[in-house]
DNA sequence: CGAGAGTCCTGAAGGC
DNA sequence: TGCCTTCAGGACTCTC
């Protein structure tokens, strides 16, 4: 499922095909996502050129502009299966869960494809991004504003576990269930601990560490599980060899300890019991 | 406000 | 072989 380095290369893929591209048609065959896809998106984009596509947390935001009709940007989230891939010219052999096509007038078609329907496809109307979706959300984990102190000034007082609380966006963005087991081990943190519990000393190490692993991943190219495609449409593929994530009972890579499996928050989580305090 | 549970969805995997 | 159950996961949304 796309975290945020596949987001992040999805974007990197996308651009050269996309921008500087003005939208001729917009197919829309299935509106049920998180949220419907917009009665309005289609008229919206259409005519449109895609001057940029950004990343904020896991969402990309197309910015589109048009010569005398405004602004906008697509906000496009990937979900946990969703994938955005570019096609050469407008064939329209989509598949069961191809729902929506984005067709440039120079012939390529970017394809969303989504099995689950967890992503999302929204349209804000402005020269500004500004959407409900957006307004809460923590720095970029690869950003200047994320580093050890800040974590250690927002964990103050907070009893959820320091694994559950790196996950939330309002927090940090982009951490996922996997990069966040594999950033705690890497900081040699337990995962049960009181997010309010942990040194600042270890919030400086985690940090670093969540950074590390993100841009790492990031350099890989992106790894995935199952069912992410790249921008290409070949199959997604393991760069990042994982040091914990769906490793149960597997001997830790340092220590061969088994390494545990335990559920938090409803999530899987994986640690190594020797090396994480 | 924070914490924890519920929710959406499909496909893969496991049990019988 | 086939049906049924369970699980996976992002992150919003609801309840207490």
């Amino acid at each position: 499922m796309p975290e945020l380095p596949e987001v992040e290369t999805t974007r990197q893929g996308l651009l050269p095909s996309a921008k500087g591209g003005r939208i001729a048609d917009v197919i829309v065959r299935d509106r049920r996502l998180r949220w419907p896809i917009p009665a309005n998106l289609a008229q919206s984009l259409i005519g449109k050129t895609v001057v940029d596509i950004q990343r904020r947390g896991k969402y990309l935001l197309w910015d589109c502009r048009a010569k005398n009709s405004g602004r906008g940007f697509l906000l496009s989230h990937l979900g946990m299966s969703g994938s955005l891939r570019v096609i050469d010219g407008h064939a329209s052999e989509a598949q069961k869960h191809d729902h929506l096509d984005l067709q440039f007038e120079h012939g390529v078609t970017i394809r969303y494809t989504d099995p689950r329907r967890f992503g999302a496809m929204l349209w804000i109307d402005g020269a500004t991004p500004v959407h409900p979706l957006l307004a809460a959300l923590g720095p970029e984990p690869l950003s200047a504003d994320f580093d050890g102190n800040y974590l250690f000034g927002v964990a103050r007082g907070r009893s959820v576990s320091i694994k559950e609380f790196i996950m939330k966006s309002a927090v940090v963005v982009g951490v996922g269930n996997i990069y966040a087991s594999e950033s705690l081990y890497r900081a040699g943190i337990h995962p049960t601990r009181a997010a309010g519990k942990v040194s600042r000393a270890r919030l400086v190490r985690l940090a670093a560490a969540i950074k590390t692993t993100l841009q790492n991943a990031i350099d890989a190219g992106g790894s995935s599980l199952r069912d992410y495609v790249q921008t290409s449409g070949e199959l997604g593929y393991f760069q990042l060899r994982a040091a914990v994530y769906d490793r149960a009972l597997l001997p830790c890579r340092v220590c061969q300890a088994p390494i545990k499996l335990i559920r938090q928050g409803q999530r899987a989580s994986y640690y190594c019991p020797r090396c994480q305090k």
